[in-house]
DNA sequence: ACCAATGTTTCGTAGCGTGAAACGGAAAGA
DNA sequence: TCTTTCCGTTTCACGCTACGAAACATTGGT
């Protein structure tokens, strides 16, 4: 049961930390202490030390800690010449203009899926898709796409993990990610956020192993049943066309 | 020479292997223990922990770590909808297609910039501007400004540093620095990377302080001193018209 | 086969991180 | 003005925990 990797408390709670400012809105000492349930005097050494290496800052006029500029450092070099998603991002905006909703590229990391590109719709009202941003993979229409065809053993460890809610029967799903391989593409209407809808599209490496999901959403009384249907072939045929653009 | 202030060793160290991995490419756990000078045994422990919070990943190929997308779930809380880069960057644009060239946007990051955004060029030969690239304070045409026009005590803090290249003389440089502010803008030519040449002006907040530096920079044979000179009007009055964007 | 280089595990020690408690300071309320 | 309350900061003794040497495992090169 636990055989824990050998991991260094002191950094894993400095990460904790971190993760925190994932909210979004500047954060005081004691609102951290309490979110990672950690005391405030231990809070505020992490703290003091991210702010020496510039992962954190304090702003100037409220006192509360903010994430600083070393992130962006880091998630620039992420972001590498060879990164495929900026391969991908002109084809992406190509789909944008026919369809004239937003368009996302998700991942699977770990437990969960993440948008590592995106380009927005321009319409006045519109699904937006921060870059970045972490869902679960139980929801949604991008989900669905990357537990279908992911390799068997990696979607037996999902379904089976105690993070996946308890009522979904993992047997049901299973046969629904069947159909989805069936078909080739994925819909959600209304599953994850009310109003929004939502189709996916799997994009393989040339090693023919499973690489993101494309995804096209929008509100749900633009992207109707109906409508996906029809425009399912045009993202089915970009997701194949950007395939062959990575390696 | 006195009191560090108070911070904890294991996490100060875990953030400097972190840091490693800004040169941009993959790392193998020998490479990384030489480079924060710390021995094999405490880097394993310290990237374990790093791979266990999502921080670093390793390639499945090469067996080599890399960052992992929790960085980009970071810089994403980062990218806020009211972070001043994203009001400023069709201004910028503006300016891009006024002159051809890649327009960037620094910031001072304590003893470093940091580029916060960035338009770039069209053309064939044109500088490339990755954003969150850190550069030193002591050299190119948007470190001069950000210096002067910074507050006199930081201004002074910066320059007594320890880190201010010796090369420089503060006496010397402050009375370039004093040409500069009577100017509105400044230029630099072949100084930071041969063959690029820079110019760049100062974009004031709402408070009368300081916010960035607006900069474009190309190659020295199309920024010539007397091309510069010609647009340094066009550069200095976006600039003003990007202060009035922000809060 | 050897050697060299890298990644992983074990283990005893002491140095370090921990959390309770006390301190200081600012803002809110009586 | 004097409380009260809430934050942030500092101190300190205890005992856990992170440390590094060394051994072990694994690979690839010659």
């Amino acid at each position: 049961m636990e055989e824990e990797k050998q991991t260094i408390r002191a950094v894993e709670r400095a990460l904790d930390v971190l993760l925190c400012f994932t909210a979004g809105n500047d954060l005081g000492l004691t609102e951290i202490s309490q979110r990672v349930g950690l005391h405030k005097s231990t809070v505020f050494r992490l703290l003091a030390t991210l702010e020496h290496r510039g992962f954190v800052i304090r702003d100037e006029a409220t006192e509360k800690y903010r994430l600083g500029l070393r992130v962006l450092e880091l998630s620039a070099s992420l972001r590498r010449e060879d990164d495929p998603a900026l391969l991908l991002i002109g084809e992406m905006e190509r789909l944008r203009d026919q369809l004239g909703e937003t368009i996302s590229l998700y991942v699977r990391d770990r437990k969960d899926r993440v948008r590592i590109q995106a380009v927005q719709s321009q319409q006045a009202i519109r699904r937006v898709a921060p870059v970045g941003a972490r869902l679960p993979l139980s929801v949604g229409a991008s989900s669905k796409i990357l537990l279908a065809f992911a390799e068997p053993e990696v979607q037996d460890l999902l379904l089976s993990d105690p993070s996946w809610p308890a009522s979904l029967s993992p047997e049901a799903y299973k046969e629904q990610l069947r159909e989805i391989v069936q078909a080739g593409y994925a819909t959600s209407f209304e599953e994850r956020e009310p109003g929004a809808a939502a189709i996916s599209a799997p994009i393989f490496g040339r090693n023919g192993k499973l690489f993101a999901a494309l995804s096209v959403s929008g509100p749900s009384n633009r992207l109707t049943p109906d409508a996906m249907l029809e425009c399912a072939p045009a993202i089915v045929g970009a997701a194949k066309r950007m395939g062959a653009l990575i390696g």
